[in-house]
DNA sequence: GATGAATGAGTTTTCATTCAT
DNA sequence: GATGAATGAAAACTCATTCAT
């Protein structure tokens, strides 16, 4: 009800404002996050992310001036936190076929971690990319991400331990894939195969018979 | 879904009628199909898929009950298409490593072919399987779909040609996750590797790719 | 599925369909009663009259022409059954003490025994008696019923038995009143007294207090 | 419903503003209070309130959720409002028999002047009172009206003037039904017994009737 | 006389977004 | 910067009635 700093605003008070107003924004990303992951782009409801969030729906066409701008503001940043992880895994400095081990390690804890992540990629893909086909920062990241992934092929074979001519683009899609499709459709696979595809022991299981696959996949010939 | 003609009936009234429920309804499906497939169970509009089905919107509720009760059709419809074409394969009557290369191009094929199943699948997850939870029909028809891939890791352990301690399922989601990923991740994809990952090459490549990441998988050391 | 009868119908033949026609209008008749009593004009559903009546719904249209004049023709056979109960009560041979009693309790019971009756009632009224207004004949019926009780009335001063004075149309109402009334509301009623009044226990004990309120009402002072 | 004034607000936000949810919601509850008792549950036009209301469709949802918890806000508004009046008339403090024909007036005038609690009466009850089951604020006041009416019957013993054994209960029910009932179902009953029933003189005799019936009910006899 | 598929107009409900304070 | 009341357009769903056979 009362409104201070009506005029005469101190330096220390604008920095608070600064502060809260980044907090409110971080706080409806976050609360948007989760709406859309679970009930993907058309099923999520600004109410529901005004109220997770504690701000006003005003605050959200303040700040991402739509439902679709703050779907695409949420996506950018998924994409571009997996992109900073991998990076971070500093597989440059490790044997080729441990950084591949560990690449398709992280791949895995990454979507166990952040189930967010690929419920969003789904409804983006739904979308066909419509929103991430505009991002500048997406494609840079990209960039970086593929060559990492060609580098670390290219030492595997000068090292001897992975076969030559593998595609990287191919590779990636596969490692992707055998995880994120095993945790996506992990309610309909319950069905068909009349599993908990969840329980620790499935999951350990699955990641085993991943880095089996991807070892097999690349390991020179004789080996 | 067929009704067939009980002794007697003349040509006149076996002639195409509009007053016809079983085509009625038929066209209502695949309308709706192609509608959920594209925008999912929310974003389905009953309008558009009355109007594709050239049926009257009311049409909908008298033989569905409620979009959400057409979505379970179609889906099941979906998921029992699938199964009933991976029996007519008649994988038991070929050898081993032969039947596997066979159902891989097979899921890929049919993935290709049947975009829709794809975007259904994704659709029910999103929604945790609700749907198919009831589905007694589906029950069945898994059942058979894993016990024929069980039977054909076995016989080819038998002859020779794969690794004995293949679990079946694991197996049956690396082959459809290489496939379906690759597909229903296209949009992103594209963006991520900056290719056009739909061209005729590049399916083709993809599907060799896909062989030989399942053929190295199961074949028997030392081969 | 068999049409038998297409030419050549005998008399016999002709005497069955009347029947079956006669027996046709009954069932829907009979089924609305029911539909309309338990949802009233408004609620009821054509559907579920055709269903119930074990009818094409063509047929209420071909008998009735419309849904609210089935309505009214319901209504007005309610009113006809219930008048012409009465009719045959025979209180004009009785004496007028024991005839009033005979009639409080017939009344009472024909609205236990009838629930529809006073269902329909209250849809006709909440449409403003618009149906019963254009109806001749329940004119005729009322006024046969109204002269009956006046005549009863006019016998118990004679018998010395009644008070003189009493109006026929309010004594009327009320033997009405405090038997509809505690049906008609005795779902709220449950509530707000908190007891059953549908009881063996309870409704015996309704009656005896309607005899008793009618009576002290209608007794010639000093008896 | 009354939102009284935390100290210190100036009269300039005091005065009528559009923007003021507890108006709104009052508005609201007037205008559907009319169209149910009108029309019914089932009949009531959700855009009709809306429109008697000058409120946006979007409230009534915002507000109450759906039209039939509308209707229970209503119905327990109404509720609550007759209980209230009851307890204001402070009958504790007259001679029983004054009191008592105290409220057989009261009663009368209620159902004359809230035609609309009749009606809305009605059709919960054509509902088995599905709405009021749920409500302890109605229970509550129930109970408090129950006992004073058996606290005024008590009375009235001490005092000589009323016989003994009287269910109050039953006396309730009875002094609601001969108003009640003469109401509700005037329009019927005009046809009947083919009178205006709702003249000015009509109403006054009626209310006489009425107070005749109960006052012969419950006097000690001899009186 | 009978059937049941089809329809159009309407009704409730939902939701992203804007407005007044 | 923040609040929450209000809105319009659209969506799901309903139902009495008619049409083709």
């Amino acid at each position: 009800m009362f409104r201070t700093n009506d005029q005469g605003r101190s330096e220390v008070t604008e920095k608070r404002k600064t502060r809260d107003a980044d907090a409110t924004r971080l706080r409806i990303m976050q609360a948007a996050k989760k709406e859309f992951a679970k009930h993907g782009l058309g099923g999520a409801r600004v109410d529901e992310i005004a109220e997770r969030a504690k701000a006003n729906k005003r605050m959200i066409y303040h700040y991402f001036g739509s439902k679709e701008k703050l779907f695409k503001a949420v996506l950018e940043a998924a994409y571009l936190d997996i992109r900073n992880a991998e990076q971070k895994l500093d597989l440059d400095s490790m044997p080729a076929e441990k950084a591949l081990e560990h690449l398709v390690r992280f791949t895995w804890d990454y979507y166990l971690k952040n189930p967010e992540f690929i419920t969003l990629v789904n409804s983006e893909n739904l979308h066909r990319a419509r929103h991430l086909k505009k991002s500048e920062v997406i494609a840079v990241a990209s960039r970086k991400f593929v060559s990492m992934m060609q580098n670390l092929l290219d030492r595997g074979v000068q090292e001897g331990v992975f076969r030559p001519g593998i595609d990287a683009t191919q590779l990636n899609i596969t490692i992707a894939a055998i995880g994120y499709y095993y945790l996506t459709n992990r309610f309909t696979g319950a069905i068909v195969f009349e599993r908990d595809l969840m329980t620790p022991d499935a999951l350990e299981e699955r990641l085993a018979f991943n880095l089996d696959t991807i070892m097999r996949l690349v390991r020179a010939d004789g080996l």
